[in-house]
DNA sequence: TTATAGATTGCCT
DNA sequence: GGCAATCTATAAT
């Protein structure tokens, strides 16, 4: 699933317009044995999303500042979920960048790469750029047509994945369960690619 | 009841 | 590259 949901559009209907983003990098959370995963400790009030059915937000707030979206992945039960980690901006752009507290210098800098990456590369930053918080989404379904946070499929074609392991976790470290389009400029992080 | 680590970010040098 | 900010879930007393 994490591979699935590259190139796919991440949608959100808010009162004052259409935000989007599209999926560049995702990781995979599994459940008993993966023990990086909210899930490794069993089923608990905070994670109850991800032992439910699949096709649901779970929000969590992480590092006192930020929360994180993920889609529930598995049969109803069996835990299991993608995390996503990077979107490009697709439409909305100038709401996203002040969601995210980004001053917007000029209109050239909605076509600036540097600018762009600022939205909405990294976890938290791609929340925050979503209005995306645990209060308002975490249960709801994103693959409802009718849900106002919605993962769409527009055609888009993903030509080529690179697969490494996860980002910022230290147990369970070593699987490669990380995925982004290779060579796409808005992947998270500081290394290099 | 208290301590600690955490699926991050942004500012500093 | 280093590290503080800031809250919560969970582990340790």
């Amino acid at each position: 699933m994490a591979r699935a949901l590259l190139g796919k559009l991440l949608v959100r209907k808010t009162p004052r317009g259409i935000l989007a983003g599209r999926i560049i990098e995702t990781e995979a959370y599994l459940g008993k044995g993966d023990r990086a995963a909210h899930a490794a400790a069993g089923k608990t009030a905070r994670n109850a999303v991800l032992f439910g059915p699949p096709g649901r937000a779970y929000v969590y707030f992480i590092y006192g500042n930020h929360y994180c979206l993920n889609v529930s992945c598995l049969a109803d039960g069996v835990p299991g979920c993608v995390l996503f980690r990077a979107l490009e901006p697709v439409s909305g752009i100038a709401q996203m960048a002040e969601a995210r507290g980004i001053e917007l210098a000029k209109e050239i800098d909605l076509k600036k790469i540097s600018f762009l990456k600022k939205i909405s590369s990294g976890p938290g930053r791609l929340a925050e750029a979503m209005e995306i918080t645990r209060a308002r989404d975490n249960g709801k379904s994103l693959v409802s047509q009718r849900s106002d946070l919605r993962i769409v499929d527009d055609g888009y074609r993903v030509r080529r994945v690179t697969v490494t392991p996860r980002i910022g976790i230290v147990k369970s470290a070593e699987q490669p369960l990380r995925y982004f389009i290779a060579r796409n400029p808005f992947v998270s992080g500081r290394r290099v690619h």
